[in-house]
DNA sequence: ATCCCGTGAGTT
DNA sequence: AACTCACGGGAT
C-alpha cells in the first residue's frame, strides 16, 4: 500500500489507522458500503452535511471510477473484483467528480458519459425537474422519495440518517416531523411516478435509451373471483379464484413473460398491482390463495408475499431477510395466527425456498399493504416487484423466542424496482452486512453456480442453466374469456395523457389531478383544498382549547381520509408539496404540447377500434408519448435456447460469503451496535 | 380486534 | 381421495 494509509474501524469499531475507538459522532459511514470510519484520520474529510451523507470511502471512489472507465466489471456471482484496492489517497477527485460518478452509479450511465452527448440526459433530466426537486441533502433527484408534512422531498436513505443522528425536525424548514413518520417513513409513490414520467418524456424528446421499463399500476380486472354457491353468504372473504389469464405452469420460475400472456401480450410487468391475492393469482406471480410462499419442496419456491404476517421479516426493498412458515398452532379453523409456539424447521414450503437458494432459482415477490412496517409496501392491495435471488438461509431464534427459518433475498431483475426512478433493472449487488448471521444456525449457501444469473454481455439477468422443467400441466386461459379481457386491455392502453395523470397524481377526495398537492405523514396525496375541505368547521381541539395554556385539552383524532392515521396535526399547518406541484403542471403541460404535435392523429387513436388496436403497442408508443415502451421485454426466455452451455462453461465458482464481498450500498443508515463479520480487510 | 369461513396446493 | 397446511378477508 502506498504514501498514507486509508483504512476503516475494524469489527470492534476501532479505527485500523490509530487504534482508537472513535465514537459515533466522530465515525463517518461510506454511502456505498457501509464501513465506518474515524473522521480524524481522514486527509480530506467532509465539510458539509451534505457532503457527509454522500460521502463515500476511498475503496468505492476508486471503484466506481473503474467503473466508469469500463475496467471494472462484476462477477456474477455478485464478488467485486478483487483487485481492487485502496488507491492512493488523494485520488484527485474534485467535488464535482464525485457528484458525476455517484450520478453515473445511480442511474447507470456510466459508459455512455461523455460520448454521443448522453452525458446531457442528466442534465436534462434535471431541467425538466426544474431543477427544483432536490433532496436538501445529497442535492440530487431524491431517490426513494419521502415527503415531509412540510412538503419536503428526501430521499428515503438521506432522510433516515438524518432521524438517526436524532434530528426531530425537517432539514428544510425546520418544521416538526411528526414521530410515526420518522420511525416508518413511506415512499411517496406518485412522487417517483412523477420523476420517471419526466424521464421517459425527455427521453423521449432527446433520443436517449430507447428501451425504457414499463410501470404498471391497477391492470384491468376483466373477470374476478367468484363466490360459490356454497360460499353464497361469505362474499369475496371466501370467493373461489377466477379465471387464470396467463399461460405459465404453477410451477413456472421467474417473471411471466409475454408469451404466457395471450391478454396483452406484455407478461406481468414489475408494479402489477392487484386488490386481493386472487387476482394476484389469477396473473400467476403467486397461486396460493393464503400461503405466503409457492413452492414445491423436493422442487424449490417459485414466489413469495411480504405481507407483514412474519414480525421477523426485515424490508430494505432490494434485498430483505424473509421468515419461513410455520412453528404456530393453526389447529381449529384458524388460517393464521400471529404467535409462534414452536420451532421452524426447513422442511415443506421451508425446504422449497432452501431448494431456490440452493439453486439460484429466480424468486418472484409480491409486496403486500398488509405489511406496516416496510417502507416499500404498496398502500393498498398487492405489488409485484419483480424476481430476487435467495442468496444464503439459516435458522435463528425469532423475536418470539422461538426458531424461525430465515432466507436472504436479493433482488436480481431486469426491470426496476417500483420504488426506484432509475432506468435500468438490478446489477448483481454485494451482500449486505446481517448481523444475526454471527447467532445463525444451520447455514447454508449456493454451493455451485446458481441457475439466474447477470450476463456481462448483455446487461440482463438470464437463465445461465435451463429453468427446470415444469412438473405440471400448463394451464391455457379460455378464448372467451381472452378476447373480453383484450378488449378491456386495449381500451386501457388508449387512456389519454390526461387520463394517465389523474390515475397517477389523483386526489383522494376529489378525484382530479392534484391542484396544489399536500401529502399527509402516511404519505397520501390530496389537494389542499379539498383536505381542508374534508374537515371544515372540525375543532382541532376539544373544549377548552382557547386561550393557549389549556393544560389538557384534548386533541381531537382526525383520521386520513385513505387511512386510520391521525392527521390532526399535520392538518393544522398544511404544507403544499410545491416540488410535486411544479412538477406535474409541467408534465402536464409537456403531456398537452405533445397532444398537440401529434394532433388529428392522436384523437384518431383515442376512439380507435379494438382491431386496429391489434396492430400492436409499438404502434399505441408512438401517438402516445408518455406510454413507456413495453417492447423489448419480453425476451426472458433464453432458457432453452442452445446458447446457455456457453456461459456455463465460463466459471463454476463457488459462492462464498465471507470476507471479500463489499457490503451493499442499499443498507439501511441505523445503529451499528452488533458489527457480527465486518467484511472489511481481507 | 376477533371470529371463522371456503379455498387450493402440497403431501400422504 | 383424504388429509394437512396456509403471511385472507368479510362479518361481527
Amino acid at each position: 500500500m502506498a504514501g498514507v494509509t486509508h483504512l476503516p474501524c475494524d469489527t470492534l469499531g476501532v479505527c485500523m489507522v490509530c487504534k482508537a475507538t472513535p465514537s459515533d459522532e466522530e465515525k463517518l459511514t461510506c454511502k456505498t458500503c457501509v464501513s465506518y470510519w474515524h473522521v480524524a484520520c481522514l486527509s480530506s474529510p467532509p465539510a458539509t452535511m451534505a457532503e457527509t451523507v454522500v460521502w463515500r470511502c476511498f475503496d468505492c471512489l476508486e471503484l466506481s471510477s473503474l467503473y466508469a472507465s469500463g475496467k471494472a466489471v462484476l462477477k456474477g456471482s455478485g464478488e467485486l473484483i478483487p483487485e481492487i484496492k485502496p488507491i492512493a489517497a488523494d485520488a484527485s477527485l474534485t467535488e464535482q467528480a464525485k457528484d458525476k460518478s455517484r450520478q453515473e452509479l445511480l442511474t447507470g450511465k456510466a459508459d455512455a458519459s461523455n460520448e454521443e452527448g448522453k452525458g446531457e440526459w442528466n442534465k436534462d433530466v434535471f431541467d425538466i425537474l426544474s431543477g427544483s426537486l432536490n433532496c436538501s441533502f445529497c442535492i440530487q433527484i431524491p431517490e426513494r422519495p419521502v415527503t415531509t408534512p412540510c412538503g419536503h422531498n428526501f430521499c428515503l436513505k438521506c432522510f433516515v440518517k438524518w432521524i438517526g443522528q436524532g434530528k426531530k425536525t425537517c432539514a428544510n424548514c425546520r418544521s416538526i416531523i411528526p414521530p410515526k413518520m420518522a420511525s416508518q417513513p413511506r415512499i411517496n409513490s406518485a412522487l417517483v411516478f412523477a420523476i420517471r414520467m419526466a424521464k421517459i418524456s425527455k427521453n423521449n424528446t432527446a433520443g436517449g435509451p430507447s428501451r425504457i421499463c414499463h410501470f404498471v399500476h391497477n391492470q384491468d380486472r376483466p373477470d374476478t373471483a367468484y363466490t360459490t354457491e356454497r360460499a353464497i353468504r361469505k362474499g369475496k372473504a371466501n370467493a373461489a379464484s377466477g379465471k387464470i389469464f396467463v399461460t405459465v405452469a404453477q410451477d413456472h420460475f421467474g417473471p411471466i413473460p409475454a408469451e404466457n400472456d395471450p391478454v396483452r401480450n406484455q407478461g406481468v410487468l414489475v408494479g402489477a398491482c392487484w386488490e386481493d391475492r386472487l387476482e394476484c393469482r389469477q396473473w400467476g406471480v403467486h397461486f396460493p390463495h393464503v400461503s405466503g410462499i409457492a413452492g414445491q419442496s423436493n422442487y424449490g419456491a417459485q414466489s413469495v408475499v411480504l405481507s407483514g404476517g412474519y414480525v421477523d421479516d426485515e424490508d430494505h426493498g432490494e434485498w430483505f431477510l424473509y421468515t419461513g412458515s410455520g412453528g404456530r398452532d393453526l389447529s381449529g379453523n384458524k388460517r393464521t395466527n400471529k404467535t409462534q409456539s414452536f420451532d421452524q424447521k426447513f422442511e415443506k414450503y421451508n425446504l422449497a425456498l432452501k431448494v431456490s437458494c440452493m439453486k439460484g432459482y429466480p424468486v418472484r415477490v409480491v409486496r403486500s399493504h398488509k405489511e406496516k412496517r416496510s417502507s416499500y409496501a404498496p398502500e393498498k392491495g398487492l405489488r409485484y416487484d419483480g424476481v430476487y435471488r435467495i442468496e444464503m438461509c439459516w435458522q435463528k431464534e425469532g423475536l418470539q423466542g422461538f426458531k424461525v427459518c430465515r432466507y436472504l433475498f436479493i433482488r436480481c431483475d431486469n426491470e426496476p424496482a417500483p420504488w426506484t426512478s432509475d432506468d435500468h433493472g438490478d446489477r448483481p449487488r454485494p451482500l449486505p452486512q446481517i448481523p444475526e448471521l454471527k447467532d445463525a444456525v444451520a447455514l447454508c449457501e449456493r454451493k455451485g453456480s446458481p441457475s439466474w444469473e447477470f450476463d456481462e454481455e448483455d446487461s440482463r439477468w438470464k437463465w445461465k442453466k435451463p429453468a427446470p422443467p415444469s412438473q405440471k400441466h400448463t394451464k391455457s386461459a379460455d378464448p372467451n374469456e381472452i378476447e373480453g379481457a383484450r378488449r378491456a386491455f386495449r381500451k386501457a392502453q388508449n387512456m389519454s395523457v390526461r387520463a394517465r395523470l389523474l390515475r397517477e397524481f389523483s386526489c383522494l377526495i376529489c378525484t382530479q389531478v392534484m391542484v396544489s398537492p399536500v401529502t399527509s405523514p402516511c404519505a397520501h396525496n390530496f389537494c389542499k383544498s379539498c383536505l381542508e375541505g374534508a374537515f371544515a368547521g372540525q375543532a382541532f381541539v376539544r373544549d377548552r382549547s382557547r386561550g393557549g395554556r389549556s393544560l389538557r385539552s384534548q386533541k381531537n383524532v382526525m383520521k386520513c381520509p385513505a387511512c386510520p392515521t391521525d392527521i390532526a396535526d399535520f392538518l393544522q399547518n398544511l404544507r403544499v408539496n410545491t416540488e410535486l406541484k411544479g412538477l406535474i403542471e409541467s408534465l402536464k403541460t409537456k403531456a398537452e404540447e405533445e397532444n398537440e404535435d401529434a394532433s388529428g392523429n392522436k384523437d384518431g387513436a383515442e376512439e380507435e377500434s379494438d382491431e386496429t388496436a391489434e396492430a400492436g403497442k409499438d404502434e399505441e408508443n408512438s401517438t402516445e408519448k408518455l406510454n413507456d415502451s413495453s417492447a423489448g421485454e419480453s425476451d426472458v426466455k433464453e432458457q432453452k435456447s442452445g446458447e446457455v452451455e456457453v456461459a456455463n462453461e465460463v466459471e463454476d465458482a463457488d459462492v462464498k460469503c465471507d470476507g471479500k464481498r463489499k457490503r451493499d450500498d442499499t443498507e439501511e443508515l441505523v445503529p451499528k451496535k452488533e458489527d457480527s463479520k465486518k467484511a472489511r480487510g481481507g
